[in-house]
DNA sequence: CCTTTCAGTCAACACTTGTACACTAATAAT
DNA sequence: ATTATTAGTGTACAAGTGTTGACTGAAAGG
């Protein structure tokens, strides 16, 4: 009764706090609130290889066999989670080319946007730390794909620099990893201290610079 | 009666292989095995948090009551079986400074150590790579400050080093987490890919052996 | 020798877990 | 307008979970 008239209503206008939706776009919405409830639960202390179906499912509102409309397995729901990620990593990296020096990888602002980002995203980072080495073998490979396509990408950027001319191809994928894993490694220190302690991004900010730098100086005197 | 038997051996000589226990050396016995049970667990595929009290109990051939008689809690476990792991990474850091060729960290013999070292206590730093992100905040917490103990004890190895006199001591820290991050950073992907291809241990040895070497180079040039 | 201590056992409990099956109601397809 | 599809519900069950309390038997202490 009510939804005929809601349903009357999208036909003619569109009413936008409790529109019309189709079956398909009821299923994509339930779907984001199984994954957003497991996220969630991983940001909040838990770990999501012990979390339950069952928990999840409660978190989003549904009933526990109503899971199974969307994924199998909480491992499958792991892998999707972790395709979203791999999509805010590509955003995170888009956005950083834009800015303005970014190619001045030593620059502070850099590392102070990719901290922020961190705190902006801090449920995907969380999930993102404890998967990569907790996680099933099947996840870890998952989340190791996304991070090697993260260093790839940095690889692309750096290559053409002057700075690295005397490195060759294979040494300067490793040094993008090594770029790559010293960003991210200390994620795990940001993302904890952050609750109790908010300046803690200045600390992280700071010595992540300096270890940046570091290798910078590295790398320019490196002779493949 | 037959442990009577026994019990008058042990008074005249000692037996090696079925010998006199006391009470106290027989609750150690199963406190090892409890902690091993929960080891083997881990290193083989389980989220040591989502292994249960049950299981590790089974494991260890002994019933599930009688784990309380030991922990209170499987979190607990995990906090011993850390300060193995501190004693164990204490052993590895005494038997490298004792080694030819230490103070040279740019030796392959240096991180061959290290490889070998991990592919012979496989289980532990399973559990470590695991907890260091994915335990609970307290053992997370715990196994950092084993992994800081680390670093620290290199700051004191190398701070008399001439080549890096230019470093103050704040950075000489960051430096010296920096360079343990990059050695445990991996170990993971060195114990996941080890199972399948048993050469991966050159791989490792080679890639981290370069991360090394332009970390070097890096803090040769590095003024503070 | 007798008594105390205590690591390990056994049985039972109240829950939670993943999953199967039948059902509902609303959307999509005809 | 009728039918088919299907996301979500409800019930049910066997298996596993952490924890309790009382019990046992051998070692430790007197």
């Amino acid at each position: 009764m009510h939804t005929k008239t809601v349903r009357i209503a999208q036909l003619s206008f569109q009413t936008n706090n409790e529109r019309m939706q189709t079956r398909d776009e009821k299923k994509a919405q339930t779907r984001k609130s199984l994954m957003d409830a497991a996220l969630a639960l991983t940001g909040n202390g838990s770990n999501f290889s012990s979390i339950s179906l069952r928990e999840v499912a409660k978190n989003a509102g549904v009933v526990p066999t109503s899971f199974y409309r969307h994924f199998t397995d909480m491992e499958e729901l792991g892998l999707n989670i972790i395709d979203d990620l791999g999509l805010m990593l590509r955003r995170l990296m888009r956005t950083a080319r834009q800015s303005e020096g970014y190619f001045d990888a030593l620059a502070r602002s850099s590392v102070e946007f990719y901290a922020n980002y961190v705190c902006a995203n801090k449920n995907y980072f969380f999930f993102m730390e404890q998967v990569k080495t907790g996680g099933t073998p099947v996840l870890r490979k998952a989340i190791r794909k996304e991070l090697k396509y993260f260093a790839n990408e940095l690889v692309l950027d750096v290559r053409p620099l002057k700075a690295f001319a005397e490195i060759n191809d294979a040494d300067l994928d490793i040094l993008c990893q090594l770029i790559v894993d010293t960003v991210f490694e200390n994620t795990i220190d940001l993302l904890d201290q952050l609750e109790e302690n908010p300046d803690y991004i200045d600390t992280y900010t700071e010595h992540t610079l300096k270890k940046l730098r570091l290798i910078w100086l590295g790398a320019m005197a490196w002779r493949s």
